[in-house]
DNA sequence: CATTGCAATGAAAACGCTTTTATGTTAATT
DNA sequence: AATTAACATAAAAGCGTTTTCATTGCAATG
């Protein structure tokens, strides 16, 4: 079985090639007996189309792409399953391209092997770059930043209100001096949980320090170290409550505490972000505001499929975090 | 700027097709002189070549497709990860797709969309599909099962050494009445870890009891409930430690262990495999073996390169796993 | 009987590229 | 001066499709 291709099958079965191509089209016009003649001889050679040459003639490439700088995490197999579930569910494939190369990224894009794409968090593309790939009739869905043109939409999360929301869970359980612990300020949704955290605060009157706001750059052991360095403060200047800007760091503030003799959640409420596996089978179990990640590449995917196929618009969708209250948090106890 | 091809260049330059073809592509058959000049006015017109051209021509799409039906968890992440960056090192691209779709992944690799494919685990594709699928040159990785002939290759764990080896720590902790807790009988990992197990019995001359095998199903809930229905035993015929098919089996073995007033490790040792990322964060922290996943997939990938690029042929590798040792385990006191 | 209309099929162009082969020019050799 | 060699560039073929347009045969129409 060398490679058989429609010209194979036009010589087999006796007739021209666009007979051929019309009969495993679908495409009317055919005598119903020579239809499925065509079909019986291509399926006894075992003939597939060759994707590319269809491609090349019709321009599209069924393909979408999904380009990343570094990622890892739960946060990275949660979007591409869904992602590739939904291609797969409406007739597409899924191109991974983890890299930092422009190069490649334009090659790709600007070369058309995908007919769309979806683009995440670090990949820092410059805005003139990615006007670039707009002009060029890319349609381009982002998850990582607020954007919305003609040919690109996005898919975020609500962080500022994910931050407004946990904030004020915190207040109700009764803490009044509440410390955030930031992640990378580059990062859009560092930055609006922060907002968030700020603007809660602030509508219940209490005081937002500066030295309440620690650089925790959403990694556990910075979080760790730049928690070790908050300890010797007098108990009336700790902090009783503790939001961190994602669970690992909440972790590593969690670990810190412990090892200097304070207890979760009986002194200190501690909360994070994501709820990722680790959240729920830590000790204690995190309080988190969860990211429905599956949800975001679903709506990612569609958006870009109906931007492509139905020449729609971009538009900007905020998805909203749920609060997942767990063993880390519980009402201050003055003692 | 609308779709600039090579014809634009070519027309803009002055010079014929071929001509820009040989410069762009470094063909050193040039006068210096003009192809500086093409690449000029390619660059000015803000010409990318067009891959679907390219590869239509040349056969080879640069492209390595990854097959799997459901995939999740972190073994998932940190191959795609992993074989994602390494296709990148060696100038390809990855499709992933998530399918059980015969028809979806038959399209895709005689359609040649990939010039070589992965194929991970549960994906049952018949024994004659991969020989159809061989025939037609294709050249395939399997991690899941271990395969070896001109065009197939795999890169697995080895599994049953890794069986073996954790049975043996376990016995030289000084148990002897130990449970093997079973994953899904049609997975390869599974079975091996299993004989391992029993080799590691047989060679120390424990008894291999047929009420000490367990199904668990690689699931926490399932092996929770199995556990459940074990905890009546009398203290002398209860197990003494628990080797589970995976690291979330372990989990749900301990959860179901604590919730009837056992131990881990003071009453019963329980271990895991693959170390997942909950595993050091769980409490106890969880003995397990580590499997080196994102070793896996850059072995891999390099393997289907120089099978494709250098025509070698299929090789079998085996992967030895690590022992972790954790606070799920301890030497056995009897009491 | 000549024209028209229709149904079925085939021929050929086009998609964008690479590569083989052909062409034309100039320099080197006899 | 005539042939050859070397070089630079152009033309054309081909990769595997789809699709437009042309062709054929035949029944229906005037």
């Amino acid at each position: 079985m060398e490679k058989v291709t429609i010209k194979d099958v036009a010589r087999e079965a006796g007739v021209s090639i666009s007979t051929v191509s019309n009969a495993l089209n679908d495409v009317d016009v055919l005598n119903p007996e020579t239809k499925s003649h065509v079909l019986k001889v291509a399926k006894q050679l075992n003939y597939v189309p060759n994707l590319n040459g269809k491609l090349l003639r019709n321009g599209k490439t069924k393909m979408l792409g999904f380009f990343t700088t570094s990622v890892s995490g739960p946060y990275f197999y949660k979007l591409v399953e869904s992602m590739s579930r939904e291609c797969d569910r409406l007739g597409y494939g899924l191109n991974v391209f983890v890299t930092k190369d422009k190069q490649v990224i334009m090659s790709n894009i600007l070369g058309r092997r995908v007919d769309g794409v979806i683009i995440y968090e670090e990949l820092r593309v410059d805005e003139e770059e990615i006007a670039a790939m707009v002009k060029d009739k890319i349609k381009a869905v982002f998850l990582d930043r607020p954007l919305k043109n003609d040919t690109m939409g996005s898919v975020i999360f609500d962080s500022f209100e994910a931050g407004y929301e946990a904030t004020k869970y915190l207040i109700s359980l009764g803490h009044k001096k509440i410390a955030y612990i930031s992640g990378v300020d580059e990062m859009y949704d560092s930055v609006q949980r922060r907002e968030g955290y700020l603007a809660a605060l602030r509508q219940y009157q209490l005081p937002t320090k500066e030295e309440y706001i620690i650089q925790g750059y959403f990694e556990e052991e910075s979080t760790y170290n730049a928690i070790k360095s908050l300890v010797h403060l007098s108990s009336d200047k700790m902090p009783d409550a503790f939001l961190a800007g994602n669970d690992l760091s909440a972790i590593g503030c969690i670990q810190a505490l412990k090892s200097h003799g304070y207890e979760v959640p009986l002194d200190i409420s501690v909360m994070g972000f994501d709820d990722i596996d680790i959240a729920q089978y830590f000790s204690p179990p995190l309080t988190t505001v969860r990211n429905q990640i599956a949800r975001q590449g679903i709506l990612a995917i569609n958006h870009l499929v109906r931007m492509i196929q139905k020449k729609e618009k971009g538009e900007m969708m905020k998805l909203a975090g749920e609060l997942v209250v767990r063993g880390s948090s519980q009402v201050k106890i003055d003692r």
